[in-house]
DNA sequence: TGAATGTGTTTGGTATACCAAACTTTTAAT
DNA sequence: ATTAAAAGTTTGGTATACCAAACACATTCA
């Protein structure tokens, strides 16, 4: 009750996120592995935690487990989904490494708003739907980023694949 | 000189970059058009020079005007380009309005690595490169984007210039 | 030259978010 | 049941980054 209105701050939404990750692996978040996962000390995540009560977005009672409520459940789904979709397009449309795309995310979920989330959404399925596009496309930017210039030999196989499938279409 | 190796907080680099526009704007920046700039007062600006003054990366003597030392140039110019490139890849790629490119670029600015930028730059290139994409593929992302799925129309006219440019190539 | 204004600085206070370490509660082991 | 270990909390301290308001310098104009 008296759910504060006010945006969270980036060390919330980490909080959050821990807590919606822990549930899921182990029914119940503790004080302990909310520390280890995020790398700090237990006694900062008791601090962190009484400020996530006051506002509503987890049942937190000292010495207690810790849960989400279902306003805390909400924000925490949309911060995990945030996230997971900007390390996907990282690594999928931008072809960064698993490791990478992890990272920047991690950094990126607390300064993209839904519309950017949006658009990376339907940019990927744009890719894969597009008969111009599809996987052979995006993984020719490989080739291209590394070789600055499209080759020809690729773009003979390219325009074959392509055209195959444009005529699908047709 | 002792230039301190720490990295810069989030609010240092938004100083750093506020100071490299207005050096290019008025030759020099002022504290009342740098607290203007990040909307803060001018107190906190003051406080803000001392600590970069001390890294090394502004001349900072009080009650003069303030500019960048070669090193402080050299990381704003690096801020500045990691927020044009991030605008640009919203504006030129998902296709977001001016706007909202901008606010989320200001943000993202301090989150992504030089990997993700780098290959923002590449992927543009990408686009407007390889013969399968172009120009007309990319505005043909607003329609998918609206409509869920393509249009058959639509995908015809895109086949054609797409073949066309295809032939071209090879 | 001497105010008045504008610009820059300083001081004291707030809020966040962390650590280190003492402390309390709970759980597990003997 | 007692005690040792583990888990959680609290306290005091640090650092950042801001504001508000008093203060200092500097420029301008009368």
């Amino acid at each position: 009750m008296s759910a504060r209105e006010t945006a969270l701050s980036e060390s919330q939404e980490d909080y959050l996120e821990a807590i919606l990750a822990l549930e899921k692996e182990n029914k119940v978040a503790r004080v302990k592995d909310i520390a280890e996962r995020l790398g700090v000390l237990r006694g900062s995540v008791s601090g962190a935690l009484k400020g996530l009560g006051e506002k509503g977005l987890i049942h937190y009672e000292p010495y207690s487990f810790i849960t989400l409520t279902p306003q805390g459940k909400k924000m925490a789904d949309e911060i995990t989904r945030r996230h997971s979709v900007i390390r996907d397009f990282l690594e999928g449309v931008l072809l960064l490494s698993p490791e990478r795309a992890e990272s920047n995310a991690c950094r990126m979920e607390h300064a993209v708003d839904k519309a950017v989330v949006d658009r990376m959404v339907k940019f990927i399925e744009y890719i894969h739907e597009c008969p111009r596009t599809g996987p052979d496309w995006i993984e020719a930017f490989i080739n291209f980023y590394s070789k600055q210039k499209p080759e020809l030999a690729q773009c003979r196989a390219c325009a074959e694949r392509c055209m195959a499938r444009l005529q699908k279409v047709e």
